[in-house]
DNA sequence: CACTACTTTTTAAATTATTTTTTAAGTATA
DNA sequence: TATACTTAAAAAATAATTTAAAAAGTAGTG
């Protein structure tokens, strides 16, 4: 009895997932979806529009025979999750309904991973504090998902880098406990390839490559719609592949690594560099205001076309289109995109990166491969972590 | 009654193609290998003993509770599978039974891929004449099975870069009706990994990066436990990524790719010429044999330990290990084996890779993944073409 | 060395899911 | 407006899976 009720409910949940990244699906989409017969999806249906989770909502435009009903998830009944993004400087945190809106605006905090004491205990109480200041209720919260560098087991739910518990300890555990409600960890790299594949510009695509730019570049790799993680989680090991001609020592203990050149804290290095040299920049000016971290200045000023800004970030993201043109080699992915926070600055990366293509490309593989920025950038961490919610937590 | 007559018979299939990969199993394996319940499998097997496609085998050992009946296929009632390995310059076939014993000694024909139209009147003529001699009965034979180079979509059966039809033809009907069997054509290298997946050393392994050591170098990638072949099918174009101070201009126009300084046939170049500037060499002999290939007598000589050919074999090695040491940081897969032609020459290639490995990789990667050379180099792409066969072909 | 407790396989019965068939609903065309 | 052609939904028939029970071994114990 158990076990058939767990089956039915796993499909249940299943149905309640194509309808969060679908919106709106007739019988026989879920079916196909599901990979389940009609009249077991129609059965689940009526009994999730019963129960109030589930509203039809007329007729599908018509394909030629008899149309077909539509099924949205119910506004009224809604559920809730608690995203969170935690990056080496940044912790922000969000509450979204089912449909992705907003329900609670996002709240930020400063908070430097590299201090293990103090950090873990800042992170849950700003945590508890922001659900609690919400107002919303306990049984609706699903669950929260969280997004943050380092190598991870999301299964396991540890993680290898950073927020270490002592003998070998479950992150995912720990923080359940701390937070009192189901928690979810996964690489940020990950989380913001797997938002660009629900709900981004790799929709319905099965090999995409997200590179992360953000203090350090990341990248998140779906192969077979799926993420991929390789054997033991250390897949995607973009920045440390031996690419410039650089000398400078990575913190990895080699040179010529791809983090070296381009994360944004060198950026920023090199822009105040320059500006001590005698360069004149926008830059100059803001880096004096601490309501923002140099880096987001330096976004900002790129975005708004400050020269030396954007000389700058130039000469990065060619270095990340040759990295890309191997990755190219390797994978022939159907789409790249550009994202994490330093894809903000937009369409600046893009002719370098193509230059770059060009020039260490073969043709014919560089005309697979389409390259984008992302749409979402500054949002997509937090909407994957609201995903890997979705795709572990129980709806009952 | 059609459906079901193909869904029973596309499960009967699978029991004969996991029987065939693990040669003796239970009901129980069955059950849990093919995802389907004990009462089904067990009515299909004895369907399959009753038809004398499978025998029972006495019982297996114990492990703790009633022993379980073995199945193994049937020795008596075979069929046989015709493989083909087709390179640049060497065509070799065999035809092997259902228990990977070879049946037909293997036969070999040079056959030079670049003229386009006479190989194939040759090509098709030499497995005829093969099959015929053979003696072996048309109903006995299960299929065609072919490895070769170039960009190939195996399901559609078409190859880009050799052995073109016209008009965009599909080499693989075209070949079906030539030789009057069904035939199923792939990669040489993407077959060679699948041999290693199936038979060799990444058994049971999920990511598996298979190196072709052959007149160029190319790459099968098994990701996932399945052959991987990026969103257009060039996946693993591993040898043009840029990654030697060479100025060498490569075919594909660019400079410094790996294809460049490690094929067979460069090394062969790089050995007479060293040969003509004065160093002595067992080669010079050997090359004066008009019986082999120069890229065979190269082989040789370096498996003999000859210094000259054991040289330029160890600068090449050390360029492969600096291109897997990229693989590795993007993919981290579980095993890299070497394969191929070139991999007879076996251990030659180990420390100069480990070398590179140690140099250009970060540690805690390269510890997760294990190098090594395939046992069974020169029969892979054979037995890996037999494999095509199995997994597409209909047992009735 | 027989007896008991525990495992695992095999068979049989009951439950659940999928296909197939039928009926209903809608569209396009003459 | 009638007819042929689609597609969707519901009902009936068929097939597969789960659960339970029986059978066949193994291993420990007095």
């Amino acid at each position: 009895m158990t076990a058939t009720l767990t089956k039915y409910h796993r499909l249940r949940n299943d149905v309640i997932r194509h309808l969060y990244y679908n919106k709106m699906l007739t019988l026989t989409d879920l079916s196909k979806l599901t990979h389940k017969s009609l009249p077991l999806v129609t059965g689940i249906v009526n009994d999730l529009v019963q129960d109030g989770y589930v509203v039809e909502h007329g007729l599908a435009p018509s394909t030629g025979g008899r149309r077909a009903l539509t099924f949205l998830l119910n506004k009224e009944k809604q559920k809730f999750i608690v995203a969170v993004s935690v990056d080496q400087l940044i912790t922000t945190v969000v509450i979204y309904d089912m449909l992705n809106n907003i329900q609670v605006e996002p709240a930020k905090i400063y908070l430097n991973l590299a201090d293990e004491q103090t950090s873990m205990a800042l992170f849950i109480s700003f945590i508890t504090g922001y659900i609690a200041k919400s107002g919303i209720s306990e049984e609706q919260i699903l669950g929260i998902g969280i997004g943050m560098p380092g190598v991870i087991n999301a299964k396991l739910g540890v993680n290898h880098t950073f927020f270490k518990i002592k003998n070998e300890g479950n992150l995912k555990n720990y923080l359940s406990d701390a937070l009192k409600f189901p928690v979810y960890i996964d690489n940020d790299s990950s989380l913001i390839a797997l938002a660009e594949l629900k709900f981004g510009e790799g929709r319905n695509m099965k090999d995409v490559m997200v590179v992360n730019i953000g203090w350090g570049i990341g990248l998140g790799m779906i192969i077979n719609g799926d993420i991929f993680r390789g054997h033991s989680g250390y897949a995607g090991e973009f920045s440390h592949i031996p690419l410039s001609q650089s000398n400078k020592l990575c913190s990895c203990g080699k040179r010529g690594c791809l983090e070296v050149d381009t994360s944004l804290l060198v950026l920023v290095e090199r822009a105040k560099a320059e500006i001590a040299a005698g360069i004149s920049s926008r830059l100059e000016q803001l880096f004096l205001d601490d309501s923002k971290l140099p880096g987001e200045h330096f976004l900002i000023a790129a975005r708004d076309g400050d020269p030396l800004a954007v000389s700058i970030l130039s000469d990065a993201a060619f270095l990340i289109g040759k990295g890309l043109s191997t990755l190219i080699h390797i994978l022939n992915p159907e789409l790249i995109v550009l994202g994490g926070r330093g894809a903000t600055a937009g369409k600046i990366f893009m002719a370098p990166i193509q230059h770059a293509i060009n020039e260490f490309c073969i043709p014919r593989l560089a005309d697979h491969t389409k390259i984008s920025v992302s749409a979402s950038a500054e949002r997509s961490e937090l909407l994957g972590a609201a995903i890997l919610v979705v795709e572990n937590c129980q709806f009952n």
